[in-house]
DNA sequence: AGGAGCTTGTGAACGTGAGAACAAAATCGA
DNA sequence: TCGATTTTGTTCTCACGTTCACAAGCTCCT
């Protein structure tokens, strides 16, 4: 293998074995266009089939797999199955974890319903909600528990990741709450920037802001012509007035 | 201000006014975090105060909003309130876009169910499902209605975002039946890669891609020691046998 | 007036990511 | 056996993103 170079200028700076956090976010993708043709009864792909499949250009795609180890065969492409299994293993889904979700309201349950998650390598071992009136619920072949049970459950059942499906007022509160019952890991919906100590990673998914990226540029297509007129720093230093009503509030 | 320089080396190509994608997915939160200080009754906010709420560091906040202009007042601060109306016209949020949902089912009843994107520079105009037991629901104020009716209702609001939150199936279809309706921004929820011409944006949500990119620090943390045995190269080129059976399905 | 104290806006250095291009390795046919 | 063909793995270069550090500019106090 390649001999450990002392710090080459313009290389990535990754741990050994550590994997560029841009090719982390593609090996999902890769796993399961492979799939897909694994389940279309495909066998051996190229870098450029695999490519077009996942969306990416061939030459990162490519790349992105070294970092994996060389499991490809030159002038053949890539075993499916095996490759497969090898992304399975580096993303760490060979194994199942476990996934509690607190705050079971619309997007709660909609999670809670969805059936993609346990053939992905997670699996959801309660759904917990503050509201006394949710509590009891059930929801396919789960029941909604007190939140209170929280550490509880993540002790017994070893769960290191956490999803937070409250509104935003209390969602610091709560992911406190799971770092110290011991969750590392944690998808937020809430809209609000959540605080964590070194060792948790953090992710958000925030659909409004995914919308007001769309409408940045959707503004953009339909001309320069079309923004509003610019109030060239109509009352700086002063009083502000008269400015209209904006988006971008921080509700619940 | 900068005269026009011709293409330094190291400066990011961007068009006349253009903002660098990074900078653009960043607004969004600096225009939640204003709105959360003006609610609080917080008139003047430093780039160090806001970098704080906004969970980033306060010289790429600054960067950031240098790309708008210069909006701030050296030695006191921004102005929030005016601050917030520069960003959120930026971003193209002063007026409402309007939008439709493909897919009702437990995703899409969610997103209809949401209060916030009103707030937030969005108006739900329809709600749209292919399935007739669904058609005619009451959702909040809302009718699902079919989807067949699509054209018209882009064509009679003006409507030029699409959400998708249909099965992975039938997205692409859905897809290419919206952009060539008119639709030229689409935020896809269904776990497949979508392709679509030149011209439309086009944003993807994907949890199971989310849970994965933490599953993988996860391992990590649990120490290399607990990676599964590597099987090295055991059957390349060959019948690939006995690998256990992995996530990253592509289910509907 | 003038200086002290802050805070912005931005140049410059550094790090990360993307893509073109090509040598190395494998297969296949003659 | 050898050359033609295919496709990987990797190097090189350029583009993009982040962070530091500081001059320029504003306010307030003396
Ligand atoms: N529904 C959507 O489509 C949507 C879209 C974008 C963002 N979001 C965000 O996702 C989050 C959830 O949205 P929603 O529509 O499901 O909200 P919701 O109000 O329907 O559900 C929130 C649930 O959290 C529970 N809860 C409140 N405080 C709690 C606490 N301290 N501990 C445990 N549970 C608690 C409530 O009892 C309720 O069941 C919100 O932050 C919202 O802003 C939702
Ligand atoms: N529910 C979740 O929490 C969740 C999580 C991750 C990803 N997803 C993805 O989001 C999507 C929606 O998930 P869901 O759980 O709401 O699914 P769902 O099956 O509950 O709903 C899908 C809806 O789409 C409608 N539909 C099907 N074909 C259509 C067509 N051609 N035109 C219009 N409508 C059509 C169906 O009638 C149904 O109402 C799926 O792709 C799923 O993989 C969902």
């Amino acid at each position: 293998m390649t001999p450990a170079r002392s710090r080459r200028p313009g290389a990535p700076t990754r741990t050994e074995r550590g994997i560029p956090e841009a090719t982390v976010a593609r090996l999902p993708v890769y796993l399961r266009a492979l799939t897909a043709l694994s389940d279309s009864g495909i066998a051996t792909a190229s870098s450029e089939d695999l490519a077009t499949a996942a969306g990416v250009n061939s030459a990162k795609l490519r790349k992105d797999l070294s970092y994996l180890g060389s499991y490809g065969t030159r002038g053949v492409g890539y075993d499916v199955e095996y490759l497969r299994y090898q992304i399975a293993r580096e993303i760490g889904v060979t194994q199942d974890w476990a996934v509690v979700i607190v705050g079971i309201g619309n997007l709660g349950h909609a999670l809670a319903n969805y059936s993609g998650f346990g053939t992905r390598g997670f699996r959801i071992v309660a759904l917990l909600d503050a509201a006394p009136e949710l509590v009891g619920e059930k929801i396919g072949d789960m029941v909604v528990r007190d939140f209170a049970e929280l550490e509880e459950i993540v002790a017994a059942d070893r769960v290191s990741i956490g999803v937070i499906t409250t509104p935003a007022g209390p969602a610091q509160e709560v992911c406190d709450r799971l770092v110290a019952a011991g969750v590392t890991s944690i998808l937020n919906f809430a809209p609000v920037v959540l605080s964590v100590p070194d060792g948790v990673d953090i992710r958000k998914v925030d659909l409004s802001i995914e919308l007001q990226i769309l409408a940045y540029h959707e503004q953009r297509k339909s001309g320069e012509a079309a923004l509003p007129p610019v109030p060239e720093l109509p009352a700086m230093n002063g009083v502000v007035t008269d400015l209209p009503s904006v988006g971008g509030g921080v509700g619940a």
